[in-house]
DNA sequence: TTCGTAAACTAATGATCGTTAGTTTTGTAT
DNA sequence: ATACAAAACTAACGATCATTAGTTTACGAA
């Protein structure tokens, strides 16, 4: 049984993804959680808050997984095969507030957004790291380094479209198939 | 010398991307040109229109280079290259309105969003059908077409956020890195 | 049954929005 | 200089926004 908060929280990534932050208004929320907006601040304290408590939550949850991560003894290869596994995983279990991270953490506040870009900054430069090793150990080719980072990113920060119509796609089988298209490329 | 109609387009289009349609207020946009909100109208019919046009602009000038790109006589190779540099062309010359046919497409009023989505879905379409040539012809390996298509799409589509923060980048070296980290991948 | 609290409601506030009406300024052609 | 149109301005409109205040309802513990 979820509590009545995570259910708006639910709600509004729901409405924030279809309509965007600014076009949802507390009244929509409230309708899609057959309430009134008032009774909405019942339990929430505000919608800028609403906002930044779930991009912030999926912040945390990269920088969780990229600590687990970076500490642990795996191959380098194995490192980066994780981070896709990673992506693919938090995709599909928070498909809605992981669409945000894309375009709508503009909106948010100065305080969480500052808290925000933080995060992103240092998941980002720990994954530049990894491909760096890589290459040292000469695991992957002379592609600059940023390029790299950027494709494997945009094509895992986008996952949740694809994955939004393609629900019924095996798990694993994707997981494998991303792993193939990002690592190997699609020549033969 | 510009148009005035097409200043405020410019603009718009720089405070479309940074603060997103919705949060972009007609005097937001009035500041940045110096005139008050209300003059803007001496040139523009609505904020809507303004935003639509940006959109469509763009649609229309994807659509543009696919047909000819497949009405050429180019091997199927060939037509993947070509649509890889197209939108790194694209991305160069309009990068702030290329930045809005990611997520604020979802802001266009119906009729313009039914006119944007008939292009991308068209656009899209023709891509798969090159993917699928090669795939035929032994080129690509057997990865699922729509997700080769995905991958590189949202790696294109998202070059107008890379490239805004690495404009000194060689537009030619940057075109045969995009070609060689899509095509063959970064293993060595 | 009664009491107390959580959570719903109605109503309203001030702010901001896109847009219009009406007026004044600016610049150019005669 | 005069006339005219383009384009700026001020002021205001109705709508919608997030949020608050005050009130009523629902419900479990005593």
């Amino acid at each position: 049984m979820l509590s009545k908060k995570q259910e708006i929280s639910n709600c509004a990534a729901r409405l924030f993804r279809k309509k965007g932050y600014k076009a949802t208004s507390m009244r929509d929320i409230a309708d899609a959680m057959d309430m009134k907006a008032a009774s909405l601040y019942n339990h929430i304290s505000s919608k800028e808050e609403l906002f930044s408590e779930l991009l912030l939550k999926m912040a945390k949850l990269f920088t969780k997984g990229m600590e687990e991560i970076t500490q642990s003894s795996l191959s380098t290869s194995a490192k980066l095969e994780r981070l896709i596994t990673l992506h693919v995983h938090l995709t599909i279990e928070h498909t809605d507030a992981i669409s945000l991270i894309n375009g709508e953490w503009v909106h948010l506040p100065p305080d969480a957004m500052k808290q925000y870009v933080t995060h992103r900054d240092d998941y980002e430069r720990e994954f530049r790291t990894i491909i760096d090793q890589g290459k040292q150990e000469g695991l992957y080719s002379d592609i600059d380094t940023d390029i790299i980072l950027f494709s494997i990113l945009s094509t895992l920060r986008t996952l949740y479209s694809w994955y939004s119509k393609n629900r019924e796609y095996n798990t694993i089988e994707l997981e494998n198939q991303m792993l193939r298209c990002l690592l190997q490329g699609i020549s033969k």
